[in-house]
DNA sequence: ACTGTAATGTTATATTGTAACATAATGCAG
DNA sequence: CTGCATTATGTTACAATATAACATTACAGT
């Protein structure tokens, strides 16, 4: 059986499956909430799942360029802006990179594990870790409105990838 | 009684005593590790806490040109670094900000606590949050090598401010 | 087609962080 | 104490990330 939301994906899977699920997703939840995925957004997405790791502001501005658009940094933070309102895509503060949800269109809290060496990130949606952490922060009387966890480490196709050296 | 680790500090304390406390435990920890605690990093580390609340570089920058000290981006970027390396300063990443550690000198991964209305920050060492973190992780394979968690909100002294208007 | 709104283009600039090399301070061996 | 190696700081220049402000275009509803 294939797991309901996966790790870290394999090194053979067919990514360009994952890009046009994710695609697909994106567009019945923004038709859905009348949302205006316009063709820069989308191919912003597009780009962001492409390379199917975080990747930086002005490394899609040069992605974008190529693709033959005129663009300049408002054109991919504008993007980008909507994207993550709307929770297409997170932003991994510790890198300054965004990476495409994994989970969109139902309401979370994401947490990241970053593997160090193949850059790869992995979404998770540990309802135990947002409820320990909820009830951390309650006991000081803290309201919590958002938070942001992220992991680094090694993944397992990394660590057994060191192994056979 | 009081907590062993308080976590928003209240409004009238006496804030001098919090910075001469951090600043003692750090040279002391610096004395007993053979670390050089120099002038720079003792004003960059005393400026950090004597803001406290997380504070950016250049910030900290114009605070130290107007102590009488000549400096430039580096001087305040390697005191960090030195600051950071050896568990003084924790780096606030969702706001490119620098706080002081409350609990230098025992190996911990911090969690932050990040009030939105007072701009303090208050850092949790809660046992649990960590071990759920590794918890989750390791079923995946996954390595933990650090991570941070950083918890945006409204703090207990702010709600009941907005609450007596 | 007309019109108000939302999206994108465009230019300039702000903010945050580093590279690279020169100088000065510090600690230690002799 | 003196010279030497190491570490820290000064200095200049620049890289990387992000936003402000205003002009233009596309779009949705009338
Ligand atoms: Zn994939
Ligand atoms: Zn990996
Ligand atoms: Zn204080
Ligand atoms: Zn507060």
């Amino acid at each position: 059986m294939t797991h309901n939301n996966p790790p870290f994906p394999s090194a053979d899977h067919d990514h360009k499956n994952c890009v046009s699920h994710a695609l697909k997703n994106a567009e019945a939840y923004c038709q859905q909430q009348g949302l205006r995925l316009t063709k820069l957004r989308h191919q912003v997405l597009e780009l962001i799942w492409a390379n199917h790791q975080p990747v930086g502001a002005y490394e899609l501005l040069d992605q974008l360029t190529h693709e033959g658009r005129k663009a300049a940094p408002p054109t991919v933070y504008r993007a980008l802006d909507f994207l993550m309102e709307n929770g297409l895509v997170h932003r991994i503060s510790s890198r300054n990179a965004y990476v495409g949800c994994s989970n969109a269109g139902h309401e979370h809290t994401a947490q990241f594990l970053i593997c160090e060496s193949c850059g790869q990130v992995a979404e998770l949606d540990n309802a135990q870790i947002g409820s320990v952490i909820a009830k951390g922060a309650n006991q000081l009387g803290f309201t919590v409105a958002q938070w942001t966890l992220e992991i680094s480490g090694t993944c397992d196709q990394c660590k057994h990838r060191s192994q056979d050296e």
